[in-house]
DNA sequence: TATGGTGGG
């Protein structure tokens, strides 16, 4: 308590002398010309290294950009399906054409070792796309002439010729080819004559199939004739003490107590289902290892985990949840003083270690779900390991699936790693013989393909976005419609995490009997949410992902290929209830040989301003050599300083400031911080925590179905604020709490209700921060000026002006951007405008804009712009000296 | 002349 005082005095001493200031401001001057000079000699290393692989880079782009160029006035005109279409038949000519002038462009002794092999492979594409072709059409003859009463030799023969004439040749295609050698054609295990009967029976429903090849299985640790897993009604009449014992941990428990109590940092490797979550911590407590009224810490990455296994331990050991075992996770602490047994986030105990640095109210700490690799664990690893050097009587246990196990020992000093089984049935794994140009129009092949050939139990079907979910489905039900009472029911539900809740809850009904459910998901159902009962996986290998470019301040959001580890967590899904079939529409080769093995860590794809912020709050000076299990590259580290140092987060020596103390307390990002700590001296508090809140929910606001899209536009439009989209969230949640929170309100106007519940807890934490370093809630006059200075004086690093061509250019990086087709200004075009975010999606979009004066930032961020950077090429009649002068004037 | 994946504090 005394040292919350302490802190706020502090706070509250913050005016300097106006030299102090000057001298302050060309200290940072210099630092930042440092961090510049560095930054410039890592790029000339980097370039150097490679000047060879930039000329050709630059010849292939010139290429690229040419054939987009070629491509584009096409894409506008068709739709993406039609387009693609258009691409498949085009398929073989335009291989050959990329192949050819590949090898004209880029001479065979002048290649790497890579690019010989993408060469490779793409003959081997064109060899299967052209055996594909002969292939159909021999299948349509075939199919056409063949006679009623088919005899079996004569089908298998058929196939067995076909087969061999598609047998691959090349090296590569050694490893596709022996699984082909065993292979079964079409389904799984069905013999010739079975085969026979369904194809004459489907092949009147289906004009159209895919061929798929069964590869390998991933083993289960259940046998297929197991008996499946219990129902809900039979597990309930086992008592807990019956299903603890039959959990796979189970014959292992004194093993792993006496391994917990030899090493201080244990490696846990258990598939999902060993029960490692809920019964580790519980052996532990038994175990005594609590009695020195120390606690047990165990992380999740997401909260609902957090607190269900909270909930079901809880059960398990008979206690009140939130005694002795609770849960802590944002907006939520259900602990007492006499919980031991604590599961939280891992974003909660990164914050928890700002006020205590050292964990001592742990015994154990177990971080769960470490492979899933989040900012959050990552972080984690790093200063556990560190405290795990000075203080031996704490225990480190890091949870992890199979494949990371090795690493993670690496990392902890070669900790040693016990294993637990899990408890899984076997998946029997499909690839396409050939690649699918369309693979929406794949995925909707294939869930006829099962449903007419394969026993009942439900299909999950992984697609990328929004967009794609709602054209397969609507693609899917025309199909459905179309072949009437043929087949059986076929429910087609979406799941992605815009949905609104009651939508998404659909999902988790029982299917009815005699019925199959299709769930259209996003990667959310690849971790985030299980749903049971599902037995095939279809899986197209593509998702979104999230990358930012320190150059450029740009994060972009494109579709790209999965990585192996994340197509066996999607093929995993199949095998939760009884044995399951996942296809993938691809090729083995390209499993082999185009998926990376793991995805990305998290860490080294975003934008680190508020970790770095964290790291520095927490004493880490020297953020270039910390302990990180895999890196961020050095330029976002250096990036991400050099933002604090721009927003007075950290002095010349790299050190923090107060100001930046004071930044720390919001758990948000350092310039929402720097925001939320300006509006005191722009006295509009109040709007300015609104604002904040809403932005902190991600975009999430508006609901737009396919359906009722002009409805959904309509309704955003009556929200539009002159002056930007800040201001348009502002009355939108004014309204909101106008309307005494209402969920009739939020559907009648196509908001989403969840978002706004979020946005009112974010402000409810904010607002209590803010009292925490001081600062009164108070609301400005109507008149907007005010907030938009105090948004400008946290984001004046992202500013963009309209430059004569009419286009919009960011000032510091002077890029090409535009403004979102969703903003409040796009139709407008103010001369200087303020963004949120820079987005890459299909362009490169600024995401929330605000409309601003250039002299404003003289005004906010002096140390940062000079007068003649935001001279206005537009209007050269303007004097020079106005902009100085308002400056000296404000300051 | 257009439009967003998923978590977390």
């Amino acid at each position: 308590m005394s040292k919350n005082t302490d802190r706020r005095k502090s706070y509250s001493s913050e005016d300097s002398s106006d030299e102090e200031r000057h001298r302050d401001l060309k200290e940072r001057d210099e630092f930042s010309k440092r961090l510049k000079q560095r930054d410039e000699r890592n790029t000339r290393n980097v370039a150097a290294s490679s000047e060879k692989r930039g000329a050709d880079a630059a010849k292939r782009l010139r290429l690229e950009t040419a054939d987009r160029e070629k491509l584009l006035p096409e894409l506008r005109k068709q739709s993406r399906r039609q387009y693609l279409e258009k691409r498949k038949e085009d398929k073989v000519a335009e291989l050959e054409a990329d192949i050819r002038d590949d090898e004209y462009l880029f001479p065979e002794a002048e290649i790497t070792e890579r690019e010989r092999r993408d060469r490779e492979h793409k003959k081997h594409l064109l060899q299967i796309a052209k055996d594909h072709e002969k292939a159909r059409e021999l299948e349509r003859v075939q199919r056409y002439r063949m006679p009623k009463d088919v005899k079996k030799g004569e089908m298998e023969e058929y196939v067995e010729v076909d087969e061999r004439e598609r047998m691959p040749h090349s090296e590569q295609k050694k490893w596709e080819a022996e699984q082909l050698a065993s292979a079964v054609y079409g389904f799984g295990s069905k013999d010739a004559k079975e085969r026979a009967a369904q194809q004459q029976e489907y092949e009147l429903l289906l004009d159209e199939q895919i061929d798929f090849v069964e590869a390998l299985q991933m083993a289960g640790t259940k046998k297929k004739d197991d008996k499946p897993e219990l129902t809900e009604a039979q597990r309930k009449k086992m008592t807990i003490e019956e299903t603890q014992k039959s959990l796979p941990i189970y014959p292992f428990k004194e093993d792993l107590i006496a391994a917990i109590q030899a090493h201080n940092i244990l490696i846990i490797e258990g598939e999902t289902g060993s029960g490692k979550t809920t019964q580790i911590p519980q052996y532990l407590y038994e175990a005594g290892f609590t009695n020195e009224g120390k606690k047990i810490g165990c992380t999740q990455p997401r909260r609902v985990a957090a607190m269900s296994v909270a909930a079901r331990v809880a059960e398990e050991m008979a206690v009140k949840l939130g005694n002795e075992v609770g849960y802590s996770i944002r907006f939520e602490d259900c602990t007492s003083e006499r919980t031991v047994i604590k599961y939280m986030t891992d974003g909660t105990l990164h914050r928890e270690f700002l006020s205590e640095p050292d964990l001592a109210s742990y015994a154990v700490m177990i971080i769960d779900e470490a492979h899933e690799r989040t900012l959050h664990t990552d972080i984690l690893f790093g200063l556990v390991k560190d405290i795990a050097r000075f203080r031996k009587d704490l225990k480190l246990l890091i949870s992890s699936a199979t494949l990371d196990a090795e690493k993670f020992s690496d990392f902890f000093d070669k900790a040693p790693i016990f294993r637990i089984p899990g408890r899984r049935y076997p998946v029997d794994i499909f690839y396409t013989k050939a690649p699918e140009a369309d693979y929406i129009d794949a995925c909707v092949v294939s869930v006829l393909q099962i449903h007419a050939t394969q026993p009942l139990g439900d299909i999950l079907v992984f697609l990328t976005g929004q967009e794609e979910i709602e054209a397969c489905q609507e693609m899917l039900q025309d199909r459905v419609k179309r072949l009437g009472s043929k087949l059986k029911e076929l429910l087609i539900l979406p799941i992605y995490a815009n949905l609104p809740s009651d939508m998404q809850a659909k999902i988790f009904e029982p299917t009815p009997p005699n019925a199959r459910k299709v769930i259209l998901a996003t990667n959310i159902a690849e971790t985030s949410l299980t749903i049971d009962n599902i037995i095939y996986v279809i899986d197209p290998g593509f998702a979104k992902q999230n990358n930012f470019n320190s150059r450029t301040g740009m994060e972009t959001l494109l579709v790209v290929p999965i990585s192996k580890a994340s197509a066996n967590q999607r093929a995993g899904r199949a095998g939760r209830v009884a044995p399951g079939k996942c296809f993938r529409l691809y090729t083995a080769w390209a499993y082999n040989n185009e998926l990376e093995d793991n995805t990305v860590p998290e860490i080294q794809r975003i934008n680190l301003g508020n970790a770095v912020l964290m790291l520095k709050t927490l004493g880490i000076h020297d953020l270039l050599h910390f302990d990180f299990l895999d890196p961020p590259p050095h330029q976002t580290l250096i990036l991400a300083l050099e933002q604090l140092y721009a927003l007075g987060a950290l002095n010349h020596h790299g050190e923090l400031t107060k100001l930046g103390r004071r930044m720390a307390e919001f758990p948000v990002d350092p310039m929402m911080a720097k925001m939320l700590l300006a509006s005191e001296k722009y006295k509009c508090s109040e709007e300015i925590v609104s604002i904040a809140a809403m932005l902190s929910v991600n975009g999430a606001i508006f609901y737009r179905p396919k359906d009722k899209i002009i409805h959904a536009d309509t309704a955003r439009k009556n929200f539009n604020h002159r002056h930007g989209d800040h201001l348009s969230l502002m009355q939108v949640y004014n309204q909101w709490v106008e309307s005494d929170y209402s969920t009739q309100w939020c559907y009648e106007n196509f908001i989403q209700y969840r978002s706004m519940k979020r946005a009112r807890d974010v402000r409810e934490q904010l607002v209590g921060l803010m009292q925490r370093v001081e600062i009164e809630m108070v609301s400005g006059e109507s008149d907007t000026t005010n907030v938009r200075k105090a948004i400008t004086a946290g984001y004046f690093y992202h500013v963009a002006r309209l430059s004569k061509s009419g286009n919009y250019k960011t000032v510091k990086h002077n890029q090409d951007v535009m403004i979102h087709p969703n903003s409040a200004l796009f139709e407008d075009l103010p001369r200087w405008l303020l963004y949120h975010e820079l987005v890459f999606t299909t362009k490169e979009f600024m995401r929330s804009v605000i409309e601003i004066e250039s002299k404003w930032l003289l005004e906010v961020a002096p140390h940062y712009y000079k007068p003649k950077e935001l001279e206005d090429p537009t209007n050269k009649k303007m004097p020079k000296t106005v902009g100085r002068a308002e400056m000296t004037a404000n300051s």
